[in-house]
DNA sequence: GCACAATGTGGACAGCGTCAACATGTGGCT
DNA sequence: AGCCACATGTTGACGCTGTCCACATTGTGC
């Protein structure tokens, strides 16, 4: 079969595929998205991707590395949405408001991206044993901090704490609205409940600066 | 075989076992404990609770519903380790302090809860579709947060949101601290940087109270 | 005592992850 | 060019899983 069927309809597919691990990895994206974590199997994978499912093991070892690759993949677009929330954040004049936006700015990030692709979230946390390329999620927000920090808003001997802290309320809060445990919420008022949950921790964090302007 | 050998040095299990239903449940508590969520499995409890595999069906509809009846069981545990750290905490003399340190010590057994028992906080949250008997893990927040909002801790057109800040922020540090994203830490330190946060937070939420004591 | 409902058993099927053996295309060496 | 080693893909098998079906056994209401 050395002789390709070119005149053939389907697109032939070459001998070796060439490109497979990057295709089970895309395929199995595809999957978490549809169905969630679990949905990730390395035989559906293969299938999608044209291929024997052993295939697969020439590129991972078992369904946990392929699992982890997709969870960095699914990282990667919590952080891209992140940094979209970032880019479309309002300018500040003060050094201070322009922390808090930024800071808001990836807090709502995050939690939107939570709610708008639940099952890559869950993905996204799979498994977190392989370091993201920067910049990554937390890279993201330990910068927003930084500013606060270097606005003053958060004294400098809290600072390991009020980043756990920020994180932690973010990621808690993804977390249980994803669940639906703050109640029968629309999407919208849990969209609010989240920015007055990140306003509240704002203005809290802000006890050194200047009253805070309500807009 | 309806000959029983009644002088089997094995106790005779029962023809109809009786309880199979309660035994699953905690068989399947016992296997979530031990490998997590994932771990359990219709055949293996229905194997540890000496019964066929299909004997289950007759108590559960699938396996998911029985995952359910774990995740409860599961709550309950952590609701009661958050019940042990009220009963445990010492005594205020001032509203506020009192106040205070019942949503600290909601937070800190919340957060011990899941360092300590990871697979069975992680198997609490598998499915929430069933209702908590009260008290819940959660009643036990929000009545905290009551005790803080009759205090004058939190302003009462807040209280929303402050709510579900706390209980994010307790949730998402115990999930973060689990998956080790805060760093290589020992349990002792984690623990610390618990106590930290849920100073951070407590303090910012007593703009109106006196100065915090560092013990 | 007897029919019926509740409960437990056994066998089967498809799907899964994974292993071992084999086939095929690719690249490097002489 | 020819050849050989290696990387990659295929086939078949094994044991595990959830779940369906038909059947056996036990407890209960009449």
């Amino acid at each position: 079969m050395t002789e390709r069927a070119a005149e053939s309809d389907e697109v032939a597919r070459p001998y070796h595929h060439g490109q497979l691990r990057e295709a089970l990895i895309s395929v199995s994206l595809q999957l978490a998205e549809e169905g969630g974590p679990e949905a990730i199997s390395i035989r559906e994978a293969a299938r999608r991707a044209g291929v024997a499912a052993n295939a697969a093991y020439r590129h991972f070892e078992d369904l946990n590395h392929l699992r982890g690759e997709v969870a960095l993949r699914a990282r990667a677009q919590l952080r891209d949405a992140m940094q979209a929330e970032l880019d479309a954040r309002p300018r500040r004049r003060t050094e201070a408001a322009r922390a808090k936006e930024q800071l808001s700015a990836v807090g709502r990030g995050y939690i939107r991206f939570a709610l708008q692709s639940p099952n890559l979230f869950r993905s996204a946390w799979m498994d977190c044993s392989m370091p993201d390329p920067e910049p990554s999620a937390w890279s993201l927000l330990l910068e927003a901090l930084d500013g606060c920090a270097a606005a003053g808003l958060i004294p400098s001997n809290e600072r390991e704490a009020a980043s756990a802290a920020a994180w932690s309320l973010v990621h808690g809060f993804a977390e249980l609205a994803l669940r639906g445990l703050f109640g029968p919420h629309d999407e919208a008022s849990i969209d609010r409940l989240g920015s007055k949950v990140l306003a509240l921790f704002l203005t809290n964090g802000t006890t050194a600066g200047p009253a805070p302007r309500r807009r």
